[in-house]
Order: structure tokens, then C-alpha cells, then sequence
RNA sequence: CGAGGCGUAGCUCAGCUUGGUAGAGCGCUUGCUUUGGGAGCAAGAAGUCGCAGGUUCGAAUCCUGUCGCCUCGACCA
């Protein structure tokens, strides 16, 4: 049923329990992150939205610094016969291609515009799906020494996967991201830069976004195309289903010999590169929002919050330049203190609407505390404090609201934290017959996380995705509990297994 | 690409069966009153009815064509 939102009388969000795609969808605008663009599968990041993304970007960046990376930019545009290098690559991304192939516009007589016939690029260029191949084309220039070694750069950019079904932020067809690209003289040396991304990824999701998440690695059958492996962090969504939230691959040599990138080593012997990419994205969001958010609208996380606190100034056209001031200066204290490394952001919201408009509204838009000021506090040096949390509101002394809203924060994450642990506690399961393995997926919903053994062949993944549309997460790095790394027979076949790996329907 | 559905005001939709020249709610503008959980009243602005043909004295409505979008299936961070 499409929404006629009546914003007299309900808040224009479906229940999560109603609808739950139609639930995001509504969240999304509701909460003005993002809104559907003209061009189709593309969305139009709104100003609240990117400041969410802001916010993940500086603090993504900050860490990959701290670990010895430096950011760089390669075009947009990647010469066809790039992506025909490599051939695994070329097949997971010839799909879905954007392909530039003319150079101007001409008139098309009827008072439009074509593509000139006169001006076909030679070679069509297409639009990054990914940079691996632009970018492996500019580092055999780089590379010739062990001494060039390593090269660890990271891009900020957008790019672009002609997506069939585009969801906002989850799958949209263009994206923004970042994407790290490195080169290393030893598989060893590239094994370890992927894990210390995964965990970087890893502590960003679960310190950052307040969303656990199981790090561990791809099976073939979902590996990144033209990777040796791939790592990857898993969340889980409210609808109990999984959603990659950041991957970090070993490409092994392939790159390194699609692009004959060599380097002479310290013995003086020529060999090929080694190399890993790695990508966290703005479907970031898309996954915060379904780890945390309500029928209210968006649960954010303090540290990612564009707006930590609101304050909702109340009061008659004769109170409101006091009741102003007394806002501001509440706002000017917050502001001058830090919380988590940053000052505390916070936004005094004088617009003309009635404060219970305003309360609905920044609980839609994520204001983790909202603070009411009126008359009557001025009289008795109080504020009303509330979280977006739903515990009670209280009343707290002006004097005591910096130290007050500080330790809300801190308790705020933990609590987001626990809460999304704890769902996916309720909902991780050890199954060991087909039966209860098809049980566990029937039906429409997600199914939650599975801990189930596999006998690790490719022919037996497909036919458990086949059969349940589960597909594997991962092999977890650091097994959910102890026993699932005993030996085993896989749920479908019976044959050996050495562990049980993680299954659940995908977004 | 296979299957369904929808294009009417900024948004969500009614009107179409039975042709007579455009409506509602929300939003927006102005004024007054309000203000501690989406305020009230009053006045107002706003639509080549997706587009192109056709039938007709007359088309949002009937016919033909066309374009676009959404949902569901095969690929994906």
C-alpha cells in the first residue's frame, strides 16, 4: 500500500513489522537521508544524509592513516580493454558496465540531441565499477624495486554498477566509497595488510556503528572477482538476514600479472607483485539503519550522530527571547566540551513549528538526546532531558547537563551496542540435519544467522543457495563459540566437514 | 529480459465503468490565536490530467500507439 503520510496523525513510517522494505524506504526519507533521483538506481544524498557519511569518511580516514596509508585519485574512466586483462574480473563486472562511447552532442534534427556519429571513441571507456585495473596500469610505472615497495594508497570516490533492483544506499548504482589498493613485495606482507583493514573495518562497525559483526573469510564461490581470497565483515539487519558490510581481498599475483607489474627484489630477482584491495561503502548507512532504527524513524549512534543533541526551546511569543538566549547558552557549553575526541554537536532548533513537531522530527532524524527548555525550567535552573532511546525523560539542573549528556552518550553506544548483540545471539543457530538447515530458511523471513558444517566444495554451495536461498557469510576469523571449530559432516551432503561456517540469506 | 501494476497539484490519491472542460487530504503562502508529544481558525497560490495521434459538437474519461516509473524473478558492496 502506497503511504498517504497524514503528518497530522502518524509519523509517514511503515512498522518494521507490517512491511519491512517498506519500513527502510520510509526511514530513509523520513529522516531525510536520501531521496530517489531521476536517474534511475541512483539516489540524491541529502545534506543530514552526507553528514552521516562525513563522519564515517573522516573517521575511516583518520584510521587508515594512522596505519601508513595515503589517499590518491585515478580517473573515473577505465579503458575497455583494461577490464579484458583479467579474466575473472572481467567476468564478475561485464554485467553491469556504464560505457562511454562518444566524445560530443550533436543536434538530432528534430530539435533534440544525439551522440555524434562523427565523434565514436575509438576505444569506449568505461565507468569504474571498481579501480583495480586503472589503477595496476599506473603502478607498473611506479614499481621496479623492492625499494617502491610497499605502495599503500586509498581513494575516496564514487563509482558505478549498473544495478537491477537499486535499493537506497544498499544497492544503489552509484555509490560512494573508498577503496584502498596496495602493493606489497611478499604474499605475507599483502595477507597481513588485508587482515589489519578487516580489523579496521571490523573495529569501525562495532566501535563506530554500535553493529556487530562476524569478520572471516569469503568462500570461493563469493569471493571478489579476481581476488585470491576475500575477507569480509557480516552484519545482521533487524529482518534477520545478512548484509556484507566491508570487504578486504588478497589478489595474490593476478593483478600483478595481468598488468606485468614486476619489481627486482633484494637478492636481485625479478617477481611479480603482490597485491590487496579493500572497500567499505555507503551502504554503511543502509546497514547502520537496519541494525538500530524504529517505527520512530533512525536510531544513530552517537559517534556517527550529525546532530547529538537537540534542544527544543519552549514557550509564548513574550518568553522566547529568553527562553532563546538561555538555549544558546546551553548549546555554547555543550559545544565547547568534547565527547569521544570531537565537540559535542548540537543544534538549537528555533524554526517556527510546535515543540511536539519538533520532538517527532528529530526522533525521526536521529538526535540521540533532546533537551527541552521552557519557562518553567528558566524559573528553577532545570532542562528536561530525554533519549532517543525511550527511557523517561528527566529533569536536569542546567549546571549539571554537560557531565549529564556526556555519560548519555556513553551509555547510548553501549546500550545500541548490547541490544544489536543481543538479537543476533537470539537469532544464531547450530543445525546439524538438512531438514532443520531447510527449516531454518523456509518461509519469507530471513532466517537469522547458521552455524553449519560444509564439506567446503563449490558444487554443495550451490546447491544449499539453491535450495535455500542461504547463502555462505563466511568462515569466521574468531569462531562464535568455541565448538563450532570441531570436526563435523556437512549438513548436506554428510561428508567430512573440518568446521562449521556461517549461512544466512543475504541482502 | 520474463510476469504484474501505475502515470491527475510539491506528496499520497479520488474522479474514468456511464464523455460536458478538475477534486480531497497533507504540504505551501498570508493573517490572527497558540506553543511541555506532529496546534486552531480564516483567506489564498498551485495541475498543458506522462506524451502523440484518433473518435466526438465536446476527452482526464473511449480507441491506437509511445515513453517513463514501481513491484516480483536471474547479478551484486
Amino acid at each position: 500500500m502506497p503511504k498517504s503520510p497524514s503528518m497530522s496523525k502518524d509519523l509517514g513510517i511503515t512498522s518494521r513489522g507490517e512491511n519491512y522494505a517498506d519500513w527502510y524506504n520510509d526511514l530513509v526519507k523520513r529522516a531525510d537521508l536520501a531521496e530517489n533521483s531521476v536517474v534511475r538506481g541512483c539516489m540524491v544524498i541529502k545534506p543530514h544524509g552526507y553528514a552521516v557519511w562525513e563522519l564515517m569518511r573522516d573517521a575511516l580516514d583518520g584510521m587508515f592513516k594512522a596505519t601508513g596509508h595515503v589517499n590518491a585519485c585515478f580517473p573515473l574512466l577505465i579503458p575497455k580493454s583494461f577490464f579484458e586483462k583479467e579474466a575473472e574480473h572481467v567476468e564478475g563486472f561485464a554485467k553491469e558496465c556504464a560505457i562511454v562511447t562518444h566524445h560530443r552532442l550533436t543536434s538530432d534534427g528534430k530539435g533534440g540531441l544525439m551522440p555524434d556519429p562523427e565523434a565514436v571513441l575509438e576505444e569506449p571507456y568505461i565507468i569504474r565499477p571498481t579501480s583495480e585495473t586503472i589503477i595496476w596500469h599506473s603502478y607498473k610505472n611506479w614499481i621496479q624495486s623492492y625499494r617502491d615497495l610497499p605502495i599503500l594508497i586509498n581513494q575516496w570516490a564514487n563509482v558505478m554498477r549498473w544495478e537491477l533492483r537499486p535499493r537506497l544506499f544498499l544497492r544503489t548504482s552509484e555509490f560512494f566509497w573508498q577503496e584502498g589498493h596496495t602493493a606489497h613485495a611478499t604474499y605475507d606482507e599483502a595477507e597481513q595488510e588485508s587482515l589489519t583493514i578487516l580489523d579496521i573495518y571490523r573495529r569501525f562497525a562495532e566501535e563506530w556503528m554500535c553493529v556487530p559483526v562476524v569478520a572471516g573469510l569469503k568462500s570461493d564461490g563469493e569471493k571478489f572477482a579476481g581476488a585470491d581470497h576475500t575477507y569480509t565483515i557480516e552484519a545482521l539487519t533487524q529482518d534477520l538476514r545478512a548484509i556484507q558490510a566491508g570487504t578486504s581481498h588478497h589478489l595474490g599475483q593476478n593483478f600483478a600479472k595481468a598488468f606485468d607489474v614486476t619489481f627486482q627484489s633484494a637478492e636481485g630477482k625479478e617477481e611479480h607483485v603482490w597485491a590487496t584491495s579493500w572497500g567499505v561503502s555507503t551502504r554503511l548507512i543502509g546497514t547502520m539503519l537496519m541494525a538500530h532504527s524504529d517505527d520512530r524513524g533512525f536510531v544513530c549512534p552517537p559517534r556517527l550522530a550529525p546532530v547529538q543533541v537537540v534542544i527544543v526551546p519552549i514557550g509564548r511569543a513574550d518568553d522566547r527571547d529568553k527562553v532563546y538566549a538561555a538555549a544558546d547558552s546551553l548549546a555554547g557549553s555543550l559545544q565547547a566540551t568534547t565527547w569521544s575526541g570531537a565537540p559535542v554537536r548540537v543544534k538549537v532548533d528555533k524554526s517556527d513549528k510546535s515543540p511536539g513537531f519538533k520532538f517527532n522530527e528529530w526522533e525521526l532524524k536521529g538526535a540521540c538526546v533532546r533537551i527541552e527548555l521552557g519557562p518553567r525550567d528558566l524559573e528553577s535552573g532545570t532542562c528536561v532531558l530525554a533519549t532517543r532511546l525511550g527511557a523517561e525523560k528527566q529533569t536536569v539542573a542546567l549546571g549539571e547537563v554537560v557531565s549529564v549528556v556526556s555519560a548519555v552518550l556513553d551509555d547510548f553506544g553501549k546500550q545500541l551496542f548490547a541490544q544489536a548483540l543481543e538479537l543476533r545471539s537470539a537469532n544464531t543457530r547450530r543445525v546439524d540435519t538438512w531438514e532443520d538447515f531447510k527449516a531454518a530458511f523456509a518461509g519469507e523471513g530471513g532466517g537469522g544467522f547458521v552455524m553449519a558444517h560444509w564439506d567446503g566444495t563449490g558444487e554443495t554451495e550451490e546447491r544449499i543457495s539453491a535450495e535455500t536461498k542461504a547463502t555462505i557469510r563466511c568462515i569466521p576469523s574468531v569462531p562464535l563459540d568455541p565448538g563450532d571449530e570441531k570436526p563435523g559432516k556437512c549438513v548436506l551432503t554428510g561428508q567430512p566437514s573440518e568446521r562449521r561456517v556461517l549461512f544466512a540469506k543475504a541482502y
